[in-house]
DNA sequence: CATCTGACGACCG
DNA sequence: GCGGTCGCCAGAT
């Protein structure tokens, strides 16, 4: 399995916002749900610039035990998301991913041109 | 090859 | 709101 896309969608996710494992899972239409998010975040390379820490449970819950568990909740912290003992302010900082299917850019056909914008 | 486990989520009590 | 159970898929033992 390569978790590229689903890779290339965490990093997408702005910073200060969050995305659950569920939403991670829906938007990409990984078989097996969730669970399968996870692991994908599990198999995460370092050195990728991955925001990792991003992708929380539903609710918002840091299900990240381990060592990493303290990092994320740091890392998140450092990014202005607000915290509640283990768990996040979701219903601030939930991010809404754009229907992406694959990875189709779209092209601009046309351009501003008029910069008398407000 | 058979089992277990797991960075999950929805449901139920 | 918390803890237990089941379903799901893939990798590890």
């Amino acid at each position: 399995m390569s978790w590229e896309p689903v890779f290339r969608f965490v990093q997408r996710i702005p910073r200060g916002k969050v995305l659950t494992y569920g939403a991670l899972a829906a938007a990409l239409r990984l078989p097996g749900g969730a669970r399968t998010a996870g692991r994908a975040m599990g198999a995460t390379p370092s050195g990728r610039g991955i925001p990792w820490h991003r992708v929380v449970g539903a609710g918002g819950k840091l299900l990240i035990r381990g060592p990493h568990a303290m990092l994320q909740k740091k890392l998140l912290e450092s990014e202005g998301v607000e915290l509640v003992e283990s768990r996040v302010k979701i219903d601030r900082h939930l991010w809404k991913p754009a229907k992406q299917k694959k990875n189709r850019q779209s092209r601009n056909t046309k351009a501003p041109a008029r910069g008398k914008l407000n």
